[in-house]
RNA sequence: GGUCUUAUAGCUCAGCUGGUUCAGAGCACCUGCCUUACAAGCAGGGGGUCCUAGGUUCGAAUCCUAGUGGGACCACCA
């Protein structure tokens, strides 16, 4: 078989994903074997794949892949998910660029465009997982709203309802103008905004522009037209719904304001000025316009002394009748406006440049405006409890454990989660409204219907009965998810639930610790009774080389399937682990994932290698061969106990660099090249057997970062079974590992290394071989090896003077010395030996202080101070050894 | 403003309980090589005030304090 010198991914990638899918590999079903679960952070159903998700599955694709081959009975349930406000907004674009208003639809015809888009566009992610490699159990494909899991959803509403922690309410709510919807403080993204800080003056009423002067400290404004207070407002365009001004009591410079009436201005309306030590004295001038309709805190005044509410909004934005001017005008437009009408009335006393804080709606990217309104609120005093306290213990394991100091923050102040949305597409609600007032909630229509004549005392049909228009908070439904991905809620205790549940590791970025994480352990806790997963991984966000978050509109997001095309997956999946420490960003490059195909390439290469040799069955096995599969069987062992470290600690980048430099450094530089034959010979047969079994296992610990190239190879090394593939075979447990050996070959690589070094510094052909005298206690066990790899054609321990003409080194304690006839420069080999003496003496010097230091040796550990002799004494021989060949080349 | 986190080579990061695994890895860089699996490669090499200033200690990259510079989250300022 005549192999290419490059491995080309595309060739081969496809043809096993479907190999491992007609086998029903990814396949899982309860059985005796220990379960590894892991449930995929859901990805919206219309999406498309990037960077984030190429990283977050890889890494649960590496997870799972390994827990396969551990011998478990490895789950990985994939799934989409509906997206509420995301998904709806695509659609009404979508409907408004046919010139469809959503407000001209039925509710029913809305959703048929809905489920349309979605049949369309979703699972188009899924697809793309597969490019990936993602080894999920396709056949459990979930979706939050199919029928299952729609179920569950309003199973566990009407269920909290019950046990009272749903309730219905007027309260002020995150309002997203665009979308036309309530928001949960969750979704509300506060950005730093420049604006402007406008001073209005509120006149006091009944003034008749004479008045008392300001007694001791107080500041009164006073024009023509009379006395008045000037308040700093950053939103003129609320003051339609001003109905008080606010003043702290202990504010001595607006004393005089105390118990007057101001009018505000435009408006005209009058207003009591109150007194609360909510309001900060030294902002602006100390006086507070309070708009309990459109602000949290005014809203709070408004409850704790009875103002009237004006709410000067429309849902889109604009100004409502209510308002009295500017109705139906926009927000924005009117806050213009209102500038220009305050300054030419003479209202507007100055504006100045003012940095805050503004919220935005994380999803339509609009203003949001705090606004009063009727919804429906999960209490979140309960569930943070039973959440806090599994993840503090560490029952239930973050990594990073930063996290967990978020988390406590976010359970220890947390506010009522408001659950409706004023949506569609999405799980409706299962309230239903009586006819004269009163609702009840229950699963089903006909279960209302009989709960409502219960209620009501009266014989009702159920077209009397009208059900709540609003739908559930997507995450309302993803909190469920590694319950209601096995059915538990609709079917508790059955057989999946009680196999998969608790799942083992969820792999998630730390965006969404308090929208879905957090959500889920209280769900888990409270309809499980137990934790959803055991351990929590957080990725870093996925930024470009320069640390800019990767974002459509920078357009430097590369697309993940370009990618794939251009590195193969394998070489896409280690680029990406890479560069992924966990719970750090990760600074993407796309040399990274070069990198991984250059690794590819050499596994190839490699292969290549060891396929093309010939077997002789008479041949002996060489020396050098046999010190090597010694040797290389406990190197193997040491790597895979520190690949399983890795992985115990979630340090998956650096389990892919350990085997990384088996695979590169230790098996392609030094056994191979050990143990391969002279050019075109034949090689034993005992070697041969053991290094192709090196190669399978050290494709096995290479699965689970590059599954195609690593089958590729799998199947090439022998004819298999069909059933027989790398990703269901078993991984090599850690064996007892002879650390002598592996310090042993080390001094050999590093003599062997100082060889070549001469040779690089000499410019001597490797052809040319070499003999090697050695002073100092070399273990010549592995001489063989230094013969064959350094060309050396003879080996001894030095007995007498070698002559002048040699080139000498150190490794550790022993002496190795290169007789090079007439190679050797002189003056050159004193001058680097007389370097190493003044090193030495320095290093000599510094040990010395130490041990002259009594309190040192008084106070130091036992071995510490032995060790510090034994540095000295080494020292000390090298340099006399050292001064020895110097005295003697001249 | 609060809480947390971080600063080590040009870049990205390891460095556990303070001491020979103590200054490391990968990439990048430099110098030789188209040597017979691999130039997507091979063999070598250079490169760090471990952010700054104090402190604890016989001994600090490591522990403590402060400062400075990053980052994250939360929160109230109209």
């Amino acid at each position: 078989m005549e192999l290419a010198s490059k491995y080309n991914p595309a060739d081969v990638e496809s043809k096993w994903y479907q190999y491992w899918l007609d086998n029903g590999f990814f396949k899982s079903k309860p059985d005796g074997r220990e379960p590894y679960t892991i449930v995929i952070p859901p990805p919206n159903v219309t999406g498309v794949l990037h960077m984030g998700h190429m990283l977050n599955n890889t890494i649960q694709d590496i997870l799972v892949r390994r827990a396969r081959m551990l011998g478990k009975n490895a789950c990985w349930v994939p799934g989409t998910d509906h997206a509420s406000i995301a998904t709806e907004a695509k659609v009404v674009n979508k409907l408004a660029q046919q010139g469809i208003k959503k407000s001209d639809l039925s509710r029913e015809e809305f959703l048929k465009h809905a489920w349309a888009w979605t049949e369309e566009h979703g699972g188009i992610i899924l697809k793309q997982l597969r490019k990936l490699g993602a080894s999920c159990d396709w056949d459990r494909t979930g979706f939050t709203m199919d029928e299952t899991r729609s179920k569950s959803v309003i199973k566990v509403f009407c269920d909290l309802y019950k046990k009272g922690l749903i309730y219905r309410g007027v309260r002020m709510v995150n309002w997203d103008p665009k979308a036309l919807t309530a928001l949960s403080d969750e979704e509300v993204i506060y950005k730093e905004e420049h604006s402007k800080l406008f001073y209005l003056k509120y006149y006091v009423a009944e003034d008749d522009g004479k008045g008392e002067t300001g007694a001791e400290g107080e500041v009164v404004h006073r024009d023509a037209k009379g006395r008045y207070a000037v308040v700093a407002t950053t939103r003129p365009e609320t003051i339609m719904g001003d109905t008080a001004m606010c003043i702290n009591p202990k504010d001595p410079k607006n004393r005089w304001l105390s118990g007057k009436k101001v009018i505000v201005p435009l408006v005209n309306r009058v207003i009591p000025v109150i007194e609360d030590e909510y309001v900060d004295i030294e902002f602006g001038t100390g006086c507070l316009k309070v708009t309990p309709a459109h602000d949290v805190n005014d809203y709070m005044l408004g409850e704790k002394y009875n103002l009237t509410t004006i709410d000067i909004f429309n849902d889109n934005g604009t100004i409502s009748q209510a308002a009295g001017m500017y109705v139906g005008q926009d927000r924005f437009d009117v806050r213009k406006q209102i500038e220009i009408d305050l300054d030419k009335a003479g209202l507007l006393e100055k504006t100045e440049a003012y940095t805050n804080k503004v919220g935005y709606s994380e999803r339509t990217n609009v203003v949001i405006e705090p606004k009063l309104s009727m919804q429906w609120f999960l209490k979140m005093e309960h569930l943070a409890k039973i959440a806090l306290e599994p993840v503090m213990k560490d029952e239930l394991k973050f990594f990073p454990p930063k996290y967990k100091n978020t988390y406590r923050n976010w359970l220890e102040n947390i506010k009522d989660w408001c659950i409706s949305r004023q949506l569609w597409w999405g799980h409706r609600i299962p309230a239903y409204f009586l006819p004269k007032g009163g609702y009840v909630v229950a699963e089903t229509a006909e279960e209302a219907l009989a709960l409502a004549k219960e209620k009501s005392g009266k014989e009702l049909k159920l077209s009397d009965l009208r059900q709540d228009e609003d739908c559930l908070d997507t995450w309302f439904s993803s909190w469920l998810w590694p319950i209601s991905l096995f059915d538990g809620i609709n079917n508790p205790g059955n057989e999946e639930i009680k196999y998969y549940y608790p799942t083992n590791d969820l792999v998630t970025g730390p965006d969404i610790i308090f929208f879905w994480v957090a959500r889920m352990i209280m769900a888990g806790y409270e309809y499980e009774g137990d934790m959803p997963f055991r351990n929590v991984y957080f990725t870093g966000i996925v930024r470009d080389k320069i640390g800019r978050k990767m974002s459509k509109s920078l357009g430097n997001s590369p697309d993940p399937l370009m990618l794939i095309e251009k590195f193969g997956a394998d070489g896409v999946r280690m680029g990406m682990m890479l560069s992924a420490p966990a719970g750090n960003d990760i600074l993407f490059d796309e040399a990274l994932c070069e990198q991984g195909r250059n690794f590819n390439n050499k596994i190839w290469n490699a292969f290549r290698l060891v396929k093309g040799w010939e077997v002789n069955e008479q041949l002996a096995q060489p020396a050098s061969a046999e010190i090597a599969t010694k040797w290389f069987g406990m190197q193997l062992n040491k790597t895979i106990a520190e690949i399983n470290d890795c992985f115990e600690k979630y340090r998956i980048s650096e389990a892919l660099m350990a085997v990384y430099k088996l695979f590169w450094d230790e098996f392609s530089s030094w056994y191979l090249e050990m143990v391969k034959p002279a050019y075109q010979q034949p090689i034993d047969k005992a070697t041969y057997e053991k290094t192709l079994g090196y190669f399978e296992t050290l494709l096995k610990l290479l699965h689970p970062f590059m599954p195609f190239i690593t089958e590729e190879l799998y199947q090439a090394i022998k004819d298999r079974d069909q059933k027989d593939s790398i990703m269901v075979s078993l991984l090599p447990k850690a064996e007892e590992v002879c650390e002598k050996k592996i310090s042993r070959m080390e001094t050999t690589k590093e003599i062997i290394a100082g060889i070549r070094n001469i040779r690089a510094e000499k410019g001597i052909s490797p052809r040319e071989s070499f003999e090697m005298y050695y002073k100092g206690d070399l273990d010549e066990k592995n001489n063989a090896v230094i013969e064959k790899l350094a060309n050396v054609s003879k080996i001894e321990k030095a007995t007498g003077d070698l002559g002048g003409a040699t080139a000498t080194f150190m490794v550790g304690t022993i002496e190795i010395s290169i007789p090079l006839g007439n190679n050797i420069n002189v003056e050159e080999e004193v001058k680097k030996m007389e370097e190493e003496i003044k090193y030495l003496e320095g290093f000599l010097v510094s040990v010395n202080k130490k041990l002259g230091n009594e309190k040192f040796v008084a106070n130091a550990k036992p071995e510490v101070v032995e060790n510090e002799r034994k540095k000295k004494a080494d020292a000390e021989s090298k340099i006399a050894t050292l001064k020895a060949n110097i005295e003697k080349m001249k």
